[in-house]
DNA sequence: CATTCACACTAGCGCTTGCTTGGTTACTCA
DNA sequence: TGAGTAACCAAGCAAGCGCTAGTGTGAATG
């Protein structure tokens, strides 16, 4: 077994093993058909990954680390602006669900399968990218752009925003960015 | 076995079932759980439910039906008050969500389960909910008390609102309605 | 040249799954 | 009273499940 390891081959695997995923979803997906997908007997799946368990929390474990590299960056480029930040923050979180969408709708909707002590490792993850979403909020609930209850908006554009997994057509006339700006405004005080 | 059969014993089943499919997932509920929880041995469960998949449909069939009729009877209220049938929309929606939250949530995320026989009996039900959904938009974006894409707006909504079983807590402060008011406001133009 | 290593294979174990079968009990109603 | 029926049970089958043990191979390492 190859515990720590990120191989390009690894990744791959993972990449794959997402995809099956979100078709079958993890219950119904087995080792067999893992293995089928990957060119590779079912036993020789064991080499890479101790259990099944372990594919899933790499999955999600990946698309998470995404999701948080291409939010910081995206916001850091406005320090001092909380519309623009807003947007940007809002743009990032669609731009990483579809460039990224079979990890992360495992990460939306397989959360639930993960074991304890997986499941506590990447909360830290999770509530690490819900807090720079709480801070951008606050930005722009102080500059008076939108208003309401702190709490309950952040929820409730992370749910509308997530919830596009289940509805938005990427080969459609509209961009994630126009899907964010749409949002962005429709919320936003004038 | 007992096809078209409203009794309350069936009706009692029915709701034991969604619990567990909350609880585990319809995946990893076995027949065997489904028993147990209903005080039967599993092969008697088969004279109820022509297959397990049935009862994956009899919850969400009994959920949606629920869901149209009152959200029916919420808006007829008001045939001519954009914003009243707007917030009795979004009342009603919530006031399902958590009055009948185990059918709700099997509703939402064990739909891919079905197959495809009960999947597209199921979705006329799902449309007609949705219809009137759009009815209410309409109306508020013609009276300007909200703004945007006609489909965008509804997709955020719903998705905002549906969100909510993720991190709503019946036992907090807020009631359901403290929750859709929130919703309304933050999205209204002043 | 000998050893080690990553990676793959074959074979199958022990267990659980959804569902069937054949029969029994309790109740209703002519 | 006795026929019909809804509701249940005990037993188990065939298929599929995650995972393990033991082995082979070709490339890198000493």
């Amino acid at each position: 077994m190859n515990v720590m390891n990120e191989s390009p081959r690894r990744k791959e695997l993972i990449r794959l093993a997402a995809q099956l995923f979100v078709q079958e979803g993890f219950d119904r997906t087995t080792v067999r058909m893992l293995a089928q997908e990957m060119g590779i007997k079912s036993g020789s799946l064991f080499h890479h990954f101790k259990d099944k368990q372990e594919i899933l929390a790499a999955v999600i474990e990946e698309g998470t680390q995404n999701a948080l590299i291409i939010a910081h960056q995206s916001i850091e480029q406005y320090p001092a602006e909380p519309e623009a930040r807003l947007r940007a923050m809002a743009r990032a979180h669609l731009e990483t669900l579809f460039a990224d969408r079979n990890a992360h709708v495992v990460a939306l909707f397989e959360w639930r399968r993960l074991d304890p002590a997986a499941s506590a490792h990447l909360s830290h993850l999770r509530d690490a990218y819900e807090a720079l979403w709480v801070e951008v909020i606050d930005d722009a609930l102080q500059a008076g752009l939108i208003h309401g209850d702190r709490f309950l908006v952040s929820r409730f554009i992370l749910g509308a925003l997530n919830w596009t997994v289940r509805w938005y057509d990427p080969n459609g006339p509209r961009t994630p960015d126009d899907l964010a700006d749409e949002l962005v405004g429709m919320i936003m005080a004038r």
